[in-house]
DNA sequence: CGCATTTGACCCGCGC
DNA sequence: GCGCGGGTCAAATGCG
């Protein structure tokens, strides 16, 4: 069943010992590495994440943070070419990021930069932005609202209840013409942690699970619960490491997080200054979301210190960030620059909600 | 009883 | 044209 997946089982061995970080910033083809034989030359380890996250179209962004976690990232973060984080690592590559790959619109729907956090603590980021002519797509009303709900075409939108079709009612339909639908921004975040289920502060429903080739590991694929909002999770472990779980979201929750109501843990002072209502017009709503959660985050859960270190079972706070459900230790961080597209990202963003946007997703 | 998870079936795009 | 791999749906099942 697998035959070109070896290859990659060759890097596979160990690298958490030394800061290297691969960069990715170009546009692949389209065939992407996998089978071709990689455009690349990845160093090793870096490839492998690529792979399980299918880099093909997303950016991906490690931050290595070692003790310090998001707090000393974000404060690099602010800078644009920040300065060599705390590691080894070559601030070059972080220019190269937010400088190139991130704000070509039209160019190759693809590129990505990756970092591979060679330390045990530190995790690593991705975002992707697909298409750019999506909004063409949309205008001619194929699929209104993808991300409000209608998934049709290009996932599944079997209907059962009327069977005005003939036969085909098997899985999807073929609605219109072609127009692969899976557009949406998506970022990786690459988590080191024991435990599978992170809670982000959102209430994800299982819908499925699959084997990963290379893996020993399954891919769990989540979405959602909350009516109206499409967004995705994806989550499976590296097959490098096992103790790093890559979860990659997909698309921007239209409401808030259902915990932060009050009264989970007190922590949310008046958190949404900034990014509340300012104006997240670009950023914020693009692939961002990273981004800007982070920030409000970061400052206010200011987890840092709970972050690298077992969390308590109800640690969860309402922010994006994964908190273990029993006990283990996990860490994150992010990357300083990474999400600072704007231009086709706000066309993507339909933002339909009520509430001011999504002050916070997971 | 409602909801989340499990799991097999199925579809689709792509490479060969 | 077929097979593979990735992704999704849906029925069944389990759990609170
Ligand atoms: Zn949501």
């Amino acid at each position: 069943m697998e035959r070109k997946d070896h290859q990659h089982n060759l890097y596979q061995q160990q690298h958490l010992d030394y800061p290297s970080m691969a960069l990715f910033s170009d546009e692949i083809p389209t065939s992407l590495a996998g089978g071709g034989g990689g455009p690349f030359d990845l160093p090793f380890d870096q490839k492998g994440f690529m792979d399980l996250l299918g880099f093909q179209d997303h950016y991906h962004f490690a931050a290595p943070s070692p003790s310090s976690s998001l707090f000393d990232l974000l404060g690099q973060l602010q800078p644009p070419p920040p300065a060599p984080l705390q590691m080894e690592v070559p601030s070059s590559l972080w220019q190269n990021q937010p400088g190139t790959a991130v704000p070509s619109p039209v160019p190759a729907d693809s590129s990505e930069v990756v970092n591979n956090p060679a330390t045990p603590n530190s995790s690593s980021v991705s975002c992707s932005s697909n298409d750019r002519d999506r909004a063409a797509d949309k205008a001619m009303g194929d699929d209104e609202d993808e991300d409000g709900e209608g998934r049709r075409g290009g996932e599944g939108g079997r209907d059962e209840e009327e069977e005005e079709e003939d036969k085909t009612k098997k899985q999807l339909k073929p609605k219109k013409k072609n127009q692969k639908r899976q557009r949406q921004p998506r970022f990786a975040f690459m988590t080191k942690s024991e435990v599978d289920h992170l809670d982000d502060g959102y209430r994800w429903r299982k819908y499925g699970q699959k084997a990963v080739k290379n893996s020993p590991h399954p891919r769990s694929y989540y979405r959602c619960t909350t009516a109206g909002c499409g967004v995705k999770k994806r989550v499976e472990r590296s097959s490098d490491d096992p103790s790093i779980v890559v979860t990659t979201y997909e698309g921007q929750h239209t409401h808030p997080s259902p915990v932060m109501q009050r009264g989970s843990i007190g922590i949310m002072p008046a958190t949404s200054t900034s990014y509340g209502s300012a104006t997240h017009s670009s950023a914020l709503l693009s692939l961002p979301t990273s981004q800007n959660h982070f920030h409000s985050y970061m400052y206010r859960s200011s987890p840092s210190p709970s972050l690298i270190g077992n969390v308590s079972p109800n640690a969860s706070f309402s922010s994006a960030f994964p908190s273990l459900h029993q006990d283990g230790r996990f860490e994150t961080s992010f990357p300083p620059s990474l999400l600072t597209d704007h231009g086709l990202l706000q066309d993507m963003v339909p933002l339909p909600a009520p509430f001011p946007k999504e002050p916070k997703e997971e």
